[in-house]
RNA sequence: GGGCGCGUAGCUCAAGGGCAGAGCACCGUGCUGAUAACGCGGGGGUUGAUGGUUCGAUUCCGUCCGCGCCCA
């Protein structure tokens, strides 16, 4: 007879092998049916909420490894949060303007800025961002991402940007916001500002000139008559701008004699200028460069006065160490002039021109301007040196021409207003931030962080709600303008501002508040886009989408330190006075195998799309809780392969649990008390893995939980429990309390560990919960997270000493099978010899030799602990294949065991 | 160049002033009733480098190197 047919072998249609990339869209689509989003919130509403607000990824083209990362993330803590019993509602959004999508679309219609219609363009750029949002939309979607997915929200959609407009309406009549010159980069032939985003590179050649600034003021340092600073500079034309001199504070400075005059110089820097010049330096006097702030010397083309100031970053490596600043003409000049009251000029128009200001080069382009300040400065005695250099030049990146830094009026807004910088600080420590090095980073930014440049010369975003009066200049907003404008963009969109007039925005009969005329000017810069996400929270956690503000989470990549986590920081503070988050969780950035960042250059980019295909959503998913996201987290190939094959031992787990039940019921639950005493060891072990599992998902530590739950199914239950409990699935009477017993213990552990992968292993434990032969929910994320209950401490011990044992037994019997005296460990009889304590405890285990599957284990007592292994007499059951010393007691079954004998007459032959 | 962080087995992670551990991968092997599955055993490390503190350092301190994020 073949026994084969008799013996209760897992049955389960739930297959082994996953094929995710076909499977997951079919779950996909139950979940669509279903609406499993709206059911979870259904399910929860009411219940304490925990919300998560979404940072909007910009919407300019394919997901890649760091965004999926970023949103699966998400989704666990959302998923984790609705299973434990909160309302956790998930709006997705996504950021749609500024200059990334603006330079995009001016590539596809081969156009520059001034070339375009101001509508028609804007229309190209939403068409453009909208099409990324979908295409965006669809690649969550396919992650497994459970949200809002048909009401996202958009930061160009009117109500969005109508609450941009009330944001910015509310910080400037708090008086945040301010208007001064800022220097920016300028293409004179395209006559427009330029982002970094549109500079190129290139060699120019320049003009090195070596200039004297005679000192007027010494503040005391007895320097002494017709003393100068040297000063080195590649732009001529910027000298005109110059309001000060920069000195490191601690490099020594050197006073020398030059001709019949003196001129001070870092001391590094004497070698090189005895070298340009020709002359050996006598050396008067040296100072530290500290000493030396606050001297005044004089502009050598204009009657102004050029101060001494200290910067940390002057150069000891070329010119004199003596750095002419004009703050109007660059980046680092700008700060340093900010910082130390220094002015901030522009003599310079928009044509690259200089203005009435500098009455000799009025209407002179800059670069023409150059040899006739060169020419000037010769003649009154200020030019030391004059020669060529070649060096790297920022050039347009549409025109190909040279760009110059020109100083503009920005809108900014006051980060010390109302002491906010403050404010903020003490915001920031009463968040908490995971890991906890971010309040460090987040805290010394804004400590730093000089006033934000609100505005932009672009045109694809919101623009600033500031209108100028036509008669008095003076820039004009007011709670009513802005109370109309809200409205307007509320109603229309943020085009409304192009499309109707000055008049046709303003509320009827509007006057100037300072001068009462009634003409005005609106301002055509837009926001910084930033200022637009840095709104979100205050547009998006309202009452209207079921939100609440504060969020209790923010969770993005650790460069938002600087960037959302900051913006919306400021703005939240500057109208509520409070930050919009109670945790912020961040994660590191995607790197390769080694450990590189991605990038096309290497080579070494993995996109989600290829991981999808060839592996399934599932893998990405499971990728992401598998290592540690606070630091870089690493893909490879091999790290791929890893994370398949820990995928497959869950999965093959699940399908032994699924397998084994399949003719389970509710109705054949056995109670706690009535469990064999292993069964209950595995509820222990089940209840700690719920324990541990709950703490790590609360502390975000998901690749913690995964371990657990892997070792879980890995070392105690397929190398112990499952394998020790296929002789009483298998071999039992159909309705025996052993099978049920067991079946009780594997359906409770499935349902525990379905619900406790789901977060993560979405698809898989959806897929695997449908094939649950009996009566359940529809889906598993309507089920609730398992209690954590009281575990049986002493029980675990005492196992914990089994397992020792039980260590040393495999071990021999690998001995033995090396030697060939056994194959199967049911061909082995264990004879434990040991003191009287281990005599009594192994006596006290229910038959023992079936939890070292062995067919015989004797136990005797003796001085020395010993294990030896030998093949049993016994003859060997055809059907459960364990060797007993009797076989065929049952003259109708000469080859069973006394069991299975009766087991067929029971339940086959009946 | 500056700020923050990271560096332990081929991979993912532990531990931590006192013999450096786990899982996977790898090698060997058993089973053939979880079978493209499962079990058992094994090898594998100058803890990025270097100097110092110490009886003893992978751990504490300094310097360097490499990598990432942000900034200049």
């Amino acid at each position: 007879m073949d026994y084969s047919k008799t013996v209760y072998l897992p049955k389960t249609d739930f297959p082994m092998k996953a094929n995710l990339s076909q499977k997951e869209p079919e779950i996909l689509k139950l979940w669509e049916k279903i609406e499993i989003y709206k059911k979870i919130i259904k399910k929860n509403k009411g219940k304490p909420d925990y919300i998560l607000h979404d940072g909007p990824p910009y919407a300019n083209g394919h997901i890649h490894l760091g965004t999926a990362l970023n949103k699966i993330l998400k989704d666990i803590v959302i998923k984790y949060k609705s299973l434990s019993g909160f309302y956790s509602p998930f709006k997705p959004g996504w950021d749609c303007h500024g200059m990334p999508i603006e330079l995009q679309v001016f590539k596809e219609i081969g156009k520059k800025k001034n070339e375009v219609d101001i509508l028609e363009f804007r229309k190209k750029a939403s068409e453009f961002a909208k099409k990324f949002v979908e295409i965006q939309k669809n690649e969550f979607k396919r992650l497994g991402i459970f949200g809002e997915w048909e009401t996202p929200y958009l930061t160009l959609s009117p109500e969005y940007e109508s609450d941009i407009i009330k944001a910015f309406g509310k910080l400037y009549l708090s008086g945040y916001i301010y208007q001064t010159y800022k220097p920016i980069y300028w293409c004179i032939t395209c006559e427009t500002a330029l982002a970094e985003a549109e500079i190129e590179y290139y060699e120019k050649k320049s003009p090195s000139i070596f200039v004297k600034f005679k000192i007027i003021d010494d503040k005391g340092k007895n320097i002494g008559e017709n003393s100068y600073f040297l000063i080195w500079t590649t732009t001529p034309w910027t000298l005109p701008g110059n309001t000060g001199i920069m000195v490191h504070p601690d490099f020594k400075y050197i006073l020398v004699e030059f001709n019949s005059e003196k001129i001070i110089i870092a001391e590094k820097r004497k070698e090189a200028i005895e070298k340009i010049t020709g002359k050996k330096l006598n050396v008067l006097k040296e100072f530290k460069g500290k000493e030396l702030e606050g001297i005044i010397c004089k502009n050598p083309l204009l009657e102004r006065e050029s101060r001494v100031v200290l910067a940390e970053f002057v150069s000891g490596e070329e010119g004199t160490g003596c750095v002419h600043t004009a703050p109007g003409h660059g980046e680092e000049d700008y700060h340093v002039g900010v910082k130390n009251g220094l002015p901030v000029l522009s003599p310079v128009n928009e044509k690259g021109e200089f203005t009435e200001e500098i009455e000799e080069l009025k209407g002179i382009n800059v670069f023409k301007a150059d040899p006739v300040i060169i020419e000037k400065l010769k003649n009154n005695n200020s030019l030391l040196s004059s020669g060529e250099i070649i060096h790297s030049y920022p050039f347009c990146w549409r025109c190909k021409n040279p760009v110059i830094y020109r100083s503009t009026k920005q809108w900014f807004l006051k980060i010390d207003h109302k002491n906010l910088r403050q404010r903020i600080l003490e915001e920031i420590k009463k968040v908490k931030w995971i890991p906890p090095e971010g309040i460090n980073r987040i805290g010394s930014m804004v400590s730093l962080r000089p006033d934000w440049c609100l505005s932009r010369q672009r045109l694809w975003g919101v623009f600033i709600p500031v209108f100028y009066c036509k008669k008095c200049a003076n820039p004009v907003i007011t709670e009513e303008t802005i109370e109309k404008v809200y409205n307007l963009v509320k109603e229309f969109g943020s085009n409304v501002w192009i499309e109707k007039s000055e008049e046709e925005i303003l509320p009827e009969d509007f006057k100037c508040p300072f001068c009462g005329n009634k003409s005005f000017k609106k301002e055509l810069d837009i926001l910084d886009v930033w200022f637009d996400s840095g709104v979100s929270h205050l547009a998006v956690l309202k009452e209207e989408n079921n939100l609440k503000w504060p969020s209790d989470l923010y969770l993005e990549g650790s460069d938002q330190h600087r960037g959302w986590f900051q913006t919306s920081l400021i703005v939240s503070c500057g109208i509520f006075n409070s930050a919009p988050y109670r945790n912020v969780l961040t994660h590191g950035f995607v790197v390769d195998g080694e450990g590189r960042k991605m990038s096309k250059s290497l080579g070494n980019v993995i996109t989600p799309e290829q991981i999808i295909k060839n592996y399934g959503a599932e893998i990405l998913r499971l990728w992401s809780v598998s290592e540690n996201y606070q630091e870089d987290i690493r893909i490879s190939d091999e790290i791929i392969k890893n994370i398949v094959k820990s995928y497959r031992v869950i999965r093959n787990t699940i399908r032994f649990l699924l397998g084994n039940i399949y003719d389970y019921k509710k109705e054949d639950e056995i109670p706690y008390d009535k469990l064999f005493e292993v069964d209950k060891l595995a509820i222990e072990k089940l209840k700690v893995l719920i324990k541990k599992v709950t703490e790590y998902y609360e502390n975000f530590a998901f690749n913690k939980a995964f371990e657990e739950i892997y070792n879980f199914c890995n070392i105690f239950l397929s190398s112990f429990y499952l394998d020790y409990l296929k002789d009483r699935l298998y071999t039992y009477s159909k309705n025996s309390i052993e099978r049920k017993a067991g079946q009780t213990v594997l359906n409770k552990i499935l349902n525990v560990l379905l619900v406790l992968i789901s977060p993560v292993l979405s698809f898989t434990a959806e897929e695997a919960y449908q094939f649950i032969p009996y009566e359940k929910k529809e889906s598993v994320f309507l089920e609730d997270l398992p209690e954590i209950e009281k575990v049986d401490e002493d029980l675990i011990k005492r196992w914990d000493k089994f397992f020792e044992i039980r260590k040393i037994v495999l071990k021999k019997l690998e001995e033995k099978r090396e030697e060939k005296v056994i194959g199967s460990s049911l061909e082995a009889k264990v004879i434990i010899k040991c003191d009287k304590e281990n005599f009594e405890f192994l006596n006290s285990f229910y038959k023992i030799q079936t939890l070292f599957i062995v067919s015989e284990v004797e136990i005797l007592e003796s001085v020395n602990f010993e294990v030896i292994v030998e093949k049993t007499n016994n003859k060997k059951c055809q059907r459960c294949w364990v060797y007993f010393p009797e076989i065929g007691m049952d003259s109708e079954f000469p080859d069973l065991c006394e069991k299975c004998a009766k087991v067929i007459k029971n339940d086959f032959l009946n």
